[in-house]
DNA sequence: TCGATCTCTGAAAAGGTTTACAAGAGTGTA
DNA sequence: TACACTCTTGTAAACCTTTTCAGAGATCGA
């Protein structure tokens, strides 16, 4: 029912070739011609077949977005970052769930493969062999994840730690405990890295709990160790995880800031809508999105296995609410706690 | 360079012809020949080429979501039980973002349309004649949403806060506020339509505040309008809201529940991770997700057409958690506020 | 035994686009 | 004039699958 390139083609009087090349190769036609295909389309409202177009280039016009729970509201900023800047390029952008499971990361990759000419692979919970030996195809983009010969995206997570360590110093703490997210996340490495540095380079002592999982009740859970810890602030590996701990820090009367500093990472919506709001470190998700889909669309381009993988590192900042402050000289709530 | 069709067929010493019927109506062919045919595709990791598929069928296999908001956590669990149940067909999902704009919606449905069989298009802004109007194809499916010929999806908001204000009138409470929600906005008319009539039922008085974005910050700004009505409780649009005036009041000084009792609903994950946990009407999110695409994967059946477009409601319950109270016979903050 | 019916299979067309190749027109050079 | 270009366009093949149509063989009833 839809005009095809063959009416296009009539309408304008030339033949199908020139109304093909007109549209995806401007310049190889002569710029009347062109002109008068392009009414022509127009007037018959044409818009090529995806289809018919994929199954002669070998192209989908997709990508794909691989996180490893949906549920997590730091993939929702990526994912309208990405999705933003797929649009421009006129690609459409699939997603789906890896259900924070490895088999089933490796199991989606496969089958999205078919469908997609790329795919932005979001804190890969894959093992650095198995990334390694995937298939060249479909592209890969890893986010938050570094591995050799793979173009990827990362979030200066060390140094953004380091940010929020000093504040701490400056604070006047000298114990912090950090809890620490999945053994498998690039991330919580980096991040655990730039805090073993950091806390040396001020002066502080480090102590660390976990791995648990990223989110809210691994946290809660996790709160308790941090007060046996004797730390007057705790860093956590992400929002969700820091506003677990401070949810159970309120069940057990122990106040914020006050008696317990807390500082979460990522910045994602609920940070700032918790009481109290959290500091965090924040990274520029929706911007990691856009600029994942950038390269990727990079990497589409003919030649471009030649160059080699870019690692691109993003900055962060850190964005000081009402979550952390000096350290209180006693804690009063001791008597609570043990109750 | 992978395996094509023809392959399989002189693999298995048959035609395409009966390699395709094997794969896609099993019982035209014989069992004997099919056998053959399916081992012969799985030596060769055989997996047909959707694009061919899809020109000829002028089906995709795609199918897409459309949320006015992405970064509403109550999408998330849409989309994972969307695109779940979609996995199970065969089917990937697209997603987009409305970004609140009716406008920016309908531009979506038409690009999405050449690249989808069908859409769910979750909590629409468009007009109910704009809705109507548009296109046969791509099939579409409501998610709380109704309008005359389109087959839908609905939670029961009118039944789900009816729940709520039992709960509060047990309570004791007698006046309570209700943050609306978007005007456009189908689920808010119903759960406006449900708050008049329950009020009345248990005799309670109702005051409406708003319209408001669905969104925290509107809930924050809303906080000290529903103080001002004398309240003893508040009725938000959904969680988000709710978990803003929650917010505001915290900073206020205003004890929830003690001096008010707050209310949400939908049970997004942030409802259990917020001081106090919210008290919520738990819409089935994920669930309504998988029932759209059930509905929609229906609709795509041949002969779809003559059935009538179904209505499907969902059930909603009454989460109970810490926000909720018998009304305190004063205010104790009332100075605390004017100050 | 003959014809009718049914079951299974193959040949070939069709679907809409891109692109290799060829051809024609025009331009500049020897 | 002949030649070698470049520039522009058209013809036709190719991409891979589904599906129509027809044919071959088997079964069944009369």
């Amino acid at each position: 029912m839809p005009a095809s390139i063959h009416a296009v083609a009539a309408r304008a009087g030339v033949s199908v070739a020139t109304v093909s090349r007109s549209l995806t190769a401007p310049r190889t036609v002569r710029e009347n011609t062109r002109a008068r295909v392009l009414v022509a389309a127009a007037e018959l409202g044409y818009e090529p077949n995806r289809a018919a177009r994929g199954l002669i280039t070998g192209r989908t016009g997709n990508i794909g977005v691989i996180a490893p729970d949906l549920g997590n509201p730091y993939f929702h900023a990526v994912l309208k970052g990405a999705q933003a800047r797929a649009r421009e390029a006129d690609y459409a952008v699939f997603v789906a769930d890896g259900q924070e499971d490895a088999g089933e990361e490796e199991a989606l990759i496969r089958a999205m493969g078919k469908q997609v000419d790329g795919i932005v692979l979001c804190s890969s919970r894959l093992a650095p062999d198995t990334l390694a030996r995937l298939d060249p195809t479909p592209t890969l983009v890893l986010l938050n994840r570094r591995v050799p010969g793979r173009p990827s995206v990362v979030v200066d997570s060390a140094g953004g730690i380091c940010l929020a360590v000093r504040h701490l110093a400056e604070l006047g703490h000298v114990r912090c405990a950090f809890v620490a997210g999945p053994r498998r996340s690039w991330s919580n490495r980096e991040r655990l890295r730039g805090l073993r540095a950091c806390t040396r380079a001020v002066g502080a002592e480090l102590v660390t709990i976990g791995p648990v999982a990223p989110q809210f009740t691994s946290g809660a859970a996790a709160a308790d160790r941090v007060l046996e810890t004797g730390a007057t602030a705790v860093l956590a590996y992400n929002d969700l995880v820091a506003v677990g701990v401070l949810s159970r820090l309120a069940e057990l009367g122990v106040r914020v800031p006050d008696e317990l500093s807390v500082v979460g990472f990522d910045d994602i919506p609920l940070a700032a809508m918790v009481t109290p709001p959290l500091t965090t470190v924040a990274a520029p998700t929706e911007l990691a999105g856009r600029v994942a889909v950038e390269a990727l669309l990079d990497r589409l381009q003919d030649g471009a296995a030649q160059r080699p993988a870019a690692v691109q590192r993003l900055p962060t900042t850190l964005v000081v609410r009402s979550s952390t402050a000096a350290p209180a000289l006693t804690r009063t709530t001791t008597a609570l706690r043990s109750a």
